[in-house]
DNA sequence: CATCGCTGCTGGTCTAGTCCACTTGACAAC
DNA sequence: GTTGTCAAGTGGACTAGACCAGCAGCGATG
């Protein structure tokens, strides 16, 4: 079970273990988990290590803790992928062959407000990539995307046509994506967007302003997705609501 | 600083102390935080309890840490509040004062999907809740809530025009809004909502679906709130990237 | 029969260490 | 000057315990 000797930390392993076992065992909504002790003892391990294994799984949204009774399994998520991250991880993992249709491919100077944001100077380069996004060969989104030219060099040198671009940054720069924050809302599509979506003229659209950041919250890239009204609605995912610090005093 | 025989953990006592100090003394992103063995020896606690303050701080987005150099402020979110929370709570935080006008409130019986949704038996009374929000006076969306009456007995004989749903729930329920789940789309504008919302009709409007839980996944309300497209950009709040349990082998 | 209290379980917090991996800067050797 | 090495400081992982707080079941006591 447990490999000691690993570069995978043992309460990673533990949590992978759990989540195997769950799936194995069929477990279902509101059933318990293993008791930290127990947990502990069956892998030869220290509570602590067993208790931040299954923090693993409360953070995920995967189980939850009752003082004084156990840890139980969470209810699943309506879908496991969320609106936020790669496009082409989504449509993987719901089924769909992901491609692309690349509109614009440029380095452009960037302007004061890009600049702002990505915290470079006004006119350094920034790459712009804007692109159609095909489901099955049926158009399902538009996207404008700035990349960061500094945390992503000769980026503009790469093929998006045939990979995920978060493949390459992650792959070719080893930049992982760890946080986002997006803004959202609606308008009526564009001309251009009708096209390129094969919609009707006077379509509602549904726009993402996303913002994607490495662990050091450097900006790797800021994204304006367009998406058809109705024909993807876009999972946000399960978020924790966070209490301020400063309550229950 | 620290106080002891507080109810409040020594760890969120530091946290607190920590957010307080990055105020006063104005530090901005990327400056560095003391370091867990320093912060361990000021407050006189071990160095587990010192980094689960500082985990506290991460967890929130507030800090980010790297190996080997320390851990930094990380860059502000672009709001505070988030889409996905309350309502009442984001517009007090932006400034706006928060009202409603009340459209529907009554008991319905439980369709086979929302009972579905909220655990109950097809046929069981729901609270039915339809609202329009205003900022200042102003309309700024349309919320058609569903609440769980099991996990929130009575609630039909509150009064919502005056106070915060998210308020009664906390104050008088002891009920504790702890996860969300939401999905967006778009579309256009029904005439009722053009009424309601005071816009052209033909406006596109966002829609979002948000599942509310207790900590234990208690479906506590299902709201569609539907926001004119461009008035009110909706904040989805920051992000963790979460990456695979089994990634990184 | 109801109730109180005990006991044994759970997770929540905390201690005082250990060793490892990684970064940085200083300094010595080339 | 460049390069390599070493030491100090950082966060990451882990141990082997401790006590507290909340829950559930059981049994004795009224």
């Amino acid at each position: 079970m447990i490999n000691r000797h690993s570069f995978v930390p043992i309460y990673v392993q533990i949590a992978q273990t759990i989540v195997q076992t769950v799936q194995a065992d069929g477990l279902t909504y509101g059933e318990q988990l293993p008791s930290e002790r127990d947990l502990a003892e069956q892998h030869q391990v220290s509570r602590l290590t067993a208790r931040q294994a299954i923090d693993e799984l409360v953070k995920r949204g995967v189980a939850y803790r009752v003082q004084g009774k156990g840890t139980f399994l969470a209810r699943p998520q309506i879908r496991q992928a969320s609106g936020l991250m790669s496009f082409s991880d989504e449509l993987l993992q719901r089924g769909f062959q992901p491609s692309s249709k690349i509109i614009l491919h440029q380095r452009v100077d960037a302007s004061k407000s890009v600049a702002q944001r990505f915290q470079i100077a006004a006119g350094d380069p920034v790459l712009q990539l804007n692109r159609v996004r095909l489901a099955n060969g049926q158009p399902v989104a538009v996207e404008y995307a700035s990349l960061n030219l500094h945390l992503l060099p000769n980026l503009d040198q790469e093929d998006f046509e045939g990979q995920s671009l978060f493949a390459v940054i992650r792959g070719r720069y080893n930049v992982y994506p760890a946080w986002a924050e997006a803004e959202m809302e609606a308008r009526l599509a564009t001309d251009a967007e009708c096209k390129w979506l094969d919609i009707p003229t006077g379509q509602a659209v549904l726009v993402a302003h996303r913002l994607t950041f490495t662990e050091a919250f450097e900006l790797i890239e800021a994204v304006d997705s367009v998406y058809p009204g109705d024909r993807f609605p876009i999972y946000i995912g399960r978020q924790r609501i966070l209490t301020e610090l400063d309550e229950k005093a």
